[in-house]
DNA sequence: CTAAAAAGCGTAACAGCTAAACTTTCTTAC
DNA sequence: GTAAGAAAGTTTAGCTGTTACGCTTTTTAG
């Protein structure tokens, strides 16, 4: 990698860093793009060059793929189980792994819990795996990649666990949330 | 009706008529708040004391009792008919009931079906019955008001048009999306 | 070595939106 | 009928995120 790349990245990432601080110090609102660009000593524009997506953009810097887990789930899941199953399996464990390993990302979940527009942005970069996640669904069941079955099935399973946030017991909600798709989905031809 | 308010509602309404009629002609992104204020004779600042939403609350003037009659559609449904069947009969008349009824409805349609920031801005107002909704879900079926299989059911059902939206067969579709959530539903222990 | 590509800068502006202090208009209670 | 007060509206001024434009510096490639 070059001087460049290397350049670009490390004042992309001294931006995420800014930011990030500066959001869980003082709140997401209640600081501005000119104040995260001087932290990171970097013209404004230079910023939105960096983050075309606005400032909401600047808190998802490591956007991994969970995309693949989520067609992997689908794929490689054990024979007999079903796709609401499998799905629910992975969305069971996507929390839990990572909350005891790293200490930041407490912050880091809260601050996005807490600011209603970080919940709609992560919603939307969350929801951009549907189609994806429904053409997997579809070429599993032997149906069109644009089946509507498919992508009902895709695009509720991505919401469950925005839907269920905020119960007193969230896993046995997400049971129950996938216990609607499960049955749903077994019952509706497409086993 | 005093003479105040007669003023106040003539203002909202020039500004909501000024608005849409800009907005059909050139665009909402072409258009700015000062320009419609302007043209509804009245300062930036009148405006946003009658739309303190903002500028995508302008579109949505006549906020009907949709809310109503979502929870009649479950309340007041045939016997032997599951709460599914009787959203998506419910759903697939709402469109062609006004279609033919009003000339410039259909503009009004396009012009939200077009703009993204109007398309997020419905689907957050259509949200908002998903809690009432739920709640007559739950209390027909004997469940608690915050039940997560209400809740969801009552989500997934207020977000299947959205979701069929832009196929080649709506319709079609929303049968599909609604086959899914009927047999989910009646096949998890609440019939 | 040189030239183009790319990163960054500063200014300036435009969008939506809000606060503050002030004027006008309507209502209401005396 | 009139005076007090609430409510609608205005002006001004400003703050936010975001973008265009023209310019300088750095890095890369031929």
């Amino acid at each position: 990698m070059g001087r460049r790349e290397r350049k670009k990245a490390a004042t992309r990432q001294a931006l995420a860093d800014a930011a990030l601080r500066l959001f869980t110090e003082r709140g997401y609102e209640e600081v501005g793009v000119r104040e995260i660009a001087d932290a990171a000593d970097v013209s404004v524009t230079t910023l939105f060059k960096h983050f075309p997506d606005g400032k909401e953009a600047l808190v998802f810097d490591q956007d991994e793929d969970r995309e693949a887990a989520l067609v992997a789930a689908v794929r490689e899941r054990p024979a007999g189980q079903s796709v609401p199953r499998a799905l629910h399996r992975l969305l069971l464990g996507a929390h839990s792994r990572r909350v005891h390993t790293d200490p930041r990302f407490d912050d880091f979940l809260r601050l996005i819990d807490t600011t209603p527009a970080l919940r709609e942005y992560a919603r939307r970069m969350w929801l951009r795996h549907e189609q994806a996640l429904a053409a997997a669904i579809a070429e599993d069941a032997g149906l069109a990649a644009d089946d509507p079955g498919c992508r009902a099935l895709a695009h509720f399973a991505l919401e469950a666990p925005a839907l269920v946030r905020g119960s007193h017991d969230p896993d046995t909600a997400l049971d129950r949330v996938f216990d609607l798709l499960d049955h749903g989905w077994t019952g509706t031809g497409a086993c």
